[in-house]
DNA sequence: CGAAGATCATATCATGTGAAATGAAACGGC
DNA sequence: GCCGTTTCATTTCACATGATATGATCTTCG
């Protein structure tokens, strides 16, 4: 905790101009030396900020309280709605490689939250569920979930909140990131 | 490398409509199960998999073809627009603990990329400073990133593009993602 | 059938990460 | 001018992560 958690993005990020803008200090000479490029401005690094703070903030509260981590509580999520899933079907819907859901998955087990069953007719599938705890525990956790959601997107009006989940939709939706062969991807 | 790379997004995330909307399967009953929330509309999420998808996007382009990781190229974008910088504005400026950037630097260092010299009148301060071929190599991923950028966003017209920056900028920009005091925050 | 290959979950391993510890240097009050 | 505190950068350490390997099961098709 040591140190200003540095949790207020610079606060350097300037308006919306395309100019240059004067970086933070030796403004004279810069933009040539930067060929022009703002990482402040750059839309990968702002969205990487942006969600590892959210997801930090977001984490405290699950963490603290309940001791269940990120990996974890994208389980838990998404056992609330799909009953005997299998590892990998979660690791392809929830962005989560194999091992992390496997992870998450046994410590979950161990908490009794879900429980694995061998599938029927396949026996190299797990059907993972929800117990009656971990039922419990997401009722707890998801009305803080949606609150935190409400609050993060209370400075936002209607217009701005719409357009916003259009673009993530578009952005998450369409194909992989990687927009052409030969195109450049977003990254960071 | 192995199984696709589950770069598409499950592709299953619904328009955007607010009826908590089939699942995956299994549909009947589940909204009271999942208690109205569903992850995959879960901003905090959203937002999480948009980052990390663009960013291993992207690095992939400057780690293949030069060798450098994400906080590298961090690192290295900051010196481009502000010389003679310590190692805690850039920790403070660029979102990344002082480990990561003091090993960031150390191995730009190795790569004679930048190079350290003792700060004049506190030699605790350490200035980094690009080195030509720091400066050379900055310039051509500068480009690259650059069209990533346009790349990704090419999707959008010319209103979403605005409103996404502003509304990324209003939530990167106000002060601690914690809205409020016992508020929720933003996580995943 | 039966062998070759695919698919699944987990285990292993090398690496990356953040939190806290360390040690050097500067600042403050007195 | 000294002692305690603060500010730096780096190191250490425990743990998380992802790529790969393993082992078990299923599928395919000769």
């Amino acid at each position: 905790m040591a140190e200003p958690p540095a949790t207020t993005l610079p606060a350097t990020i300037p308006p919306a101009d395309r100019p240059v803008a004067a970086p933070t200090e030796a403004s004279a000479g810069m933009a040539a030396r930067s060929a022009g490029f703002d990482l402040e401005r750059f839309l990968p690094y702002r969205l990487n900020v942006l969600a590892s703070r959210v997801s930090r903030d977001l984490a405290r509260q699950y963490e603290q309280k309940f001791g269940i981590s990120i990996p974890e509580w994208r389980v838990l999520a998404h056992l609330a709605q799909n009953r005997d899933v299998s590892v990998r079907e979660i690791h392809e819907r929830v962005d989560m490689d194999k091992s992390k859901v496997s992870r998450a998955a046994a410590r979950l087990e161990s908490l009794a939250l879900i429980e694995k069953r061998e599938h029927a007719g396949d026996r190299r599938l797990v059907d993972l569920r929800l117990t009656a705890r971990g039922l419990a525990l997401f009722a707890e956790i998801a009305p803080l979930a949606l609150a935190f959601e409400a609050d993060l997107f209370a400075a936002l009006d209607a217009e701005e909140r719409r357009v916003f989940e259009r673009v993530m939709t578009k952005l998450l939706g369409e194909g992989p990131v990687v927009p052409a062969p030969g195109g450049s991807d977003a990254g960071d």
